[in-house]
Parts: structure tokens; sequence; C-alpha cells
DNA sequence: AAGTTTCA
DNA sequence: CCCG
């Protein structure tokens, strides 16, 4: 099987460019539906809420998360997927509908027929960051990496295959949703410390990550 | 280790 | 003091 190469370029929408093999950025894609995806992520929320997981070494993460589906988590053991949230020992939320729907469209958009299992949902408070990291804990690496912005704007950094690549920043703003897969789908990426600022929304940033997690 | 801290 |  071939995987698909794509890149896709925004010049100038917002003051940047950005092309990078396997890259694609939908800039507000997400923006038709993003009073639904913000009341589901509060409908999962309310069953799984969020939490600052620890991480190997025993640093707690500055971004908040929760997981709707197959769920990322970590503790000071390692990182792993789980069906159940640690916190209750039930079953993670199901995935939205809304959720399934925009990740399945965005990658179409790209060149995959993505179905996600499992969609990692991130808060960050202004403060919080995520330091540079690959997605390597998936079973299937054909499948690509879909993800959505809502709320305040945040710097992405996508970087290569080693840590020590050089890294491009891009502004992420509210709706935007970025794919990425094939020759980019284990490059390092991040987000800097996020800016205080208001949305209607509230003043934060969610970020949804979607992955074919098994 | 997707963490922090410290230093040059 | 912040940044890389």
């Amino acid at each position: 099987m071939r995987w698909v190469s794509f890149s896709m370029t925004q010049p100038d929408l917002f003051g940047e460019a950005f092309e990078r093999e396997g890259v694609a950025i939908l800039r507000g894609f997400a923006l038709a539906d993003d009073m639904a995806l913000v009341a589901a992520i509060k409908a999962v929320a309310a069953a799984a809420p969020f939490r600052h997981m620890i991480v190997p070494g025993g640093g707690r993460m500055s971004v908040a998360m929760t997981n709707a589906g197959i769920g990322w988590v970590a503790d000071t053991k390692g990182y792993r997927y789980d069906r159940l949230d640690p916190l209750s020992g039930e079953p993670w939320p199901d995935m939205p509908s809304v959720f399934l729907d925009l990740a399945h469209r965005a990658a179409a958009v790209a060149g995959f027929d993505f179905t996600p299992d499992g969609c990692l949902i991130n808060r960050y408070e202004p403060g919080a960051k995520m330091g540079l990291h690959q997605d390597i804990n998936e079973g299937d690496y054909s499948a690509p990496i879909v993800s959505v912005s809502l709320g305040l704007p945040a710097t992405f950094q996508f970087g290569g295959l080693k840590r020590s690549d050089p890294v491009e920043k891009i502004t992420l703003h509210h709706g935007d949703v970025v794919v990425w897969g094939g020759p980019a789908r284990k490059a390092f990426h991040g987000v800097l410390t996020l800016r205080a600022g208001h949305h209607p929304i509230g003043g934060h940033r969610y970020n949804l990550t979607f992955r074919k997690a098994l």
C-alpha cells in the first residue's frame, strides 16, 4: 500500500506561510461546528473531568486533559492508551458524533479515510504549554493525526523526526484544523506557553487530537 | 518520556 | 526579566 503524500499552503492568511510534506492546515475548518464541539467537550468532561496527568519522572503536565473513546494516559510508569479512565475505573465517554464527523471530514481533505478510535482533549489555561514530543504510542502509523483548535490562539511548533531538527512556528486560531500523516506522522511537535486573552468560549484554549490508537 | 530546573 |  502506498501512503498519500500531500501538502497545503496558506500563504499570508495570518501573515504566516507554512508548507511541509505530510501536513495540511485547514484554516477555519471547524468554525461551523464550534459551539457543538464545545458543548460536546463539556459533556465529556462532566463524566470524565479534566485532570493534570503526571509524566514519568514525576512532573505534572500544565495542560489539563480528558479523553473520549480510547484514552491517552500518562503516569509515573509511562504513556499508554487505555479504554478505562484510571480516575473512575470506568470506560472513557464515547466519542461524540460531532467529533467523529469533523475528524473524518478533515482527514478526507488531506486524502485519508480516517476513523479515529480516540480523542485526547487538552485544555490550555494561560501559562500552560506542551513540550516538543512525538505521537508514537499508537498502533497504526498509517493513520494521520487530526488536531482541532478552539478558543484562544496558540503558537504551534512543528519540527522533524529528530528532537534536534529545526522547528517551524505557526499560530493556530479558533476553528483551525491540522492534519499530519505519512512522512510527518512521527514529527516532533509542541505548543508554546499560552498567553492570556479573551475569547467568546472563555479565557482558555481547547485542543482535540484524534488518533487511531489501537 | 508530552515534566522541571539550572546554567552558559 | 525573558529567550533559545
